[in-house]
DNA sequence: CGTACGATTGAGAGACTTCAACAAACGTGG
DNA sequence: CCACGTTTGTTGAAGTCTCTCAATCGTACG
């Protein structure tokens, strides 16, 4: 029985998500998976769920590639985190009813949206998925202040070495990753709005990590040749992704 | 009852907190109440918690001023956010264990300091000021988000002048600030590090706001001549802040 | 009254931006 | 399956914001 729930768990990216966080009983993992999905497809470059809405569902990134984003008044762009299968980046709106941002697909995506309501119902009867859940959203959090620090004190090299750190080891978590490199669907001008850069800037940072052979990327297929140097060019340390339980 | 409660409610700076969140009932306010608190007293420029550390306590600013921060390897520092009486720095410690960032005295503060296991007791009784706790947490990512918007995509000048406007609303909603300004006991350095900038160029800033008469900034205390034309040249839009119920 | 910390100023340097053009890659329809 | 148009990546040059260094000024406090 442990067996057959453990192999909904592989194909249950929320369930492996939120194994992630903490071990889970057989009756948190049954509450889980009663959850009613519905799947959703987004084509690349549309918003999933848009500033000033007011959400009745989450969204759980099943397939593809979302950010989160916010667009000033003057039309430039903040890309505030990227997302991938499991993460679920509008799990705030469960309880900040209005969106201070958006969320768009990067690149053609399935989301699976499940009702507040339903998710509400869950956690009132099993608590402790509550308190897992907020954990999720206090390492949510924990990624931004990390991006912070970035974008207020790190060179354009240096934050760029260290977003490519952070999605590699994210993408590795889920097995999306292999282990010395991944495949990134995101464009140089996508890199800049998340690194408060522009393209131009951008594209010549990777021409120097690729000149000081940290990385080889082609395409959307990012290698890592030295993960150690890359790391340390990046002065990045996995601390902050709370990852390990 | 309710008034005598309620009068408690102005002296306890956690409940005064929680009701602007969501309207408490009076076993929760109790619940609250009850909470055992050890008052400490940090002077100046002494941290609260470090990196790293594994707190067994949550601590709720009660007077005074507060920030988290991290520092760099070369010595740079970015502040993450102030915490103003009311607030709990380190409300994730709770369920992330491990520190990833400091929280620091910017003047001499008085802390309570809240037990991890006093605080699961209550939350445990009281499912829903687990609710409302997750959702101050979830307003605390808020505004780092907007901190990462204007680090990425504002001007310095506008920047800091989000800052001033953030606080302004922060403080008044507590009763800190007068209609037109408020104190804040911020040296230009740490504007410095909240805003990712040197502390030469924020004293240039402060001189183009007060030439452009936004502010009146003496000492430590603001003056905010026209909120409208300070929010205006900000691009200062409150909803982030999740302040209305 | 000296000391220390915070605020201010000037000057030169560097990181990053903008604009504009071009090359390469990609997807799509004929 | 190729031609075409659109998107993405690349390059150069000029300009701007912001930084660093280093000195000076003001003021509160012991």
């Amino acid at each position: 029985m442990t067996t057959a729930l453990h192999d909904q768990a592989q194909s249950n990216p929320l369930l492996r998500k939120l194994s992630g966080v903490a071990e889970l009983t057989d009756k948190e993992r049954q509450a889980v998976l009663a959850l009613p999905l519905s799947i959703k497809v987004f084509d690349a470059d549309v918003d999933v769920v848009r500033e000033g809405e007011r959400p009745s569902d989450c969204s759980l990134v099943v397939s593809g590639f979302v950010c989160r984003y916010k667009i000033l008044p003057d039309g430039k762009r903040q890309i505030l985190g990227f997302y991938v299968p499991g993460d679920i980046p509008d799990l705030q709106s469960l309880r900040l009813h209005v969106m201070d941002h958006s969320v768009g697909a990067l690149v053609k995506s399935t989301v699976a949206l499940i009702p507040h309501q339903s998710l509400q119902d869950v956690l009132q009867r099993q608590p402790r998925l509550s308190d897992i859940l907020w954990r999720v959203s206090l390492i949510d959090a924990a990624i931004f202040r990390e991006w912070m620090i970035g974008l207020g004190r790190r060179s354009g090299y240096q934050r760029m070495a260290h977003l490519l750190c952070e999605l590699q080891v994210r993408l590795k978590a889920i097995g999306l990753a292999e282990e010395n490199g991944c495949e990134l669907p995101i464009t140089q001008n996508e890199f800049a709005d998340a690194l408060g850069l522009s393209t131009v800037h951008v594209n010549r940072i990777i021409q120097d990590l690729r000149r000081d052979s940290l990385i080889v990327l082609r395409g959307s297929v990012l290698e890592i040749p030295d993960w150690g140097a890359l790391c340390a060019a990046a002065e990045f340390d996995p601390a902050y992704l709370h990852l390990g339980r």
